[in-house]
DNA sequence: GAATAACCTTAGAAAAACTAAGGATTTCTA
DNA sequence: TAGAAATCCTTAGTTTTTCTAAGGTTATTC
């Protein structure tokens, strides 16, 4: 018999951890797979796990949850900086990402951020996709669900040259932070941020229309 | 009982067409689906298949080989003409690209002119990748098979910001021609393209070193 | 080893991006 | 709805980036 796969479940609701673990225990019987499981409820009890795997025993597969608790220290924010202390500290461990957070501009930077071998929004996948995920993952194929294709998809579509900034600036305004405050955030004077939105509406196309007109279609190509 | 689907199948290999049809005969007996199927082996007669379907049954999926021999009249010269041509003319038909091309370069050329529901590479779609993939497109959710999707996955990933320029050089350079014969192509001055090749190895990081290395390392990032 | 192409530097021209300031217009709100 | 606040749109001037042109050095290659 092989060594088990070393698996870490990070999420904080003890329902999913629970619902993961099923899906592990019914791999095991049905397709093979020989799994030891860890399971954390916050990032400091991931931290502590991550830094005693790392001595001894590497995780093969990490399930990870974005929206966490922070950190006591504050140090860890969420899931995201999780996820790249991870990849920081084992190379050949594989991530999935399972998150309800749906909107574009969160997943590119999680792409970004911890480029994972698996991305499931929480909304569309059930227990094949998951099972579906843990099978491919492991064979070096990524795994993606609905949402998260789409996304790639506009992505290598269009080709609009977007620098940091202009995604920045797109985002702030999602917020709906004013023009006023964004220099404090943005590093540009009032003037250059006006001139990047004007050349923004033009590149989507929507010159003259209003901020949310701009807001909407960079959302439709997938940019916001 | 419902309306069928309306299936063509564009392919220069009777063999694999064949194979196709075995698939979709699978799916109607063993997924309760209901296809009509047309097939053409070459651009001349899928043009026509196209034509009439235009009129009085659009298709709703077409599977399609990207190496075609040319139309007659040399209009179409592939099947990706042919993929731009359904886009065109049909708006709600699904297309699934299956092609042995495996190069980020042509592989995002496709997605450009085409962006295809499904795309899979010959070399590693069997058949329940085939299965799997008919029955995602037609619910609506993309299916990509593994080179595609670390493609895309790439692409998000890397935020380099080139523009057509940078990529028409790397292509160029890619294909051997010379640095004294570019500003024939790329509209530049020798001393504007050799600072962009200068700036492009330094967003690769191959500063100071080959070409080659510079082709490679874009290759390697999907950029090529 | 002479020709050819690639590479690098420099100086200057041209274009693009940004700042700053002020006025016109729209939107908010008390 | 009048006044305040924020946005939008100029303009003029500065800084930064990008490009051209020309000449020299270093590899390649025939």
């Amino acid at each position: 018999m092989s060594k088990p796969l070393h698996v870490l479940i990070i999420d904080d609701h003890l329902a999913i951890i629970e619902y993961y673990e099923r899906i592990f225990s019914y791999l095991s019987t049905n397709a093979n797979f020989v799994f030891e499981i860890d399971t954390a409820t916050n990032c400091d009890a991931a931290m502590l796990k991550l830094k005693n795997a790392f001595k001894t025993n590497p995780y093969d597969l990490i399930f990870l949850d974005i929206s966490l608790p922070p950190s006591k220290d504050g140090t860890i924010l969420s899931g995201e900086d999780l996820g790249k202390v991870i990849r920081q500290l084992f190379n050949s461990t594989k991530i999935v990402v399972s998150t309800h957070l749906n909107n574009n501009y969160r997943i590119n930077n999680i792409f970004n951020n911890i480029n994972p071998e698996g991305f499931l929004i929480k909304g569309e996948a059930g227990f094949n996709h998951f099972t579906e995920a843990i099978k491919m993952v492991l064979n070096d194929t990524p795994y993606y669900t609905k949402t998260v294709l789409e996304l790639l998809r506009k992505n290598v579509m269009n080709d609009f040259n977007l620098d940091e900034k202009d995604r920045q600036l797109l985002y702030e305004l999602s917020k709906g932070t004013k023009m006023k405050d964004l220099p404090k955030t943005i590093n540009l004077s009032i003037g250059g941020i006006e001139r990047r939105k004007r050349l923004l509406k033009q590149t989507f196309n929507v010159s003259k229309k209003s901020d949310l007109v701009l807001i909407k279609t960079a959302q439709e190509y997938g940019v916001l």
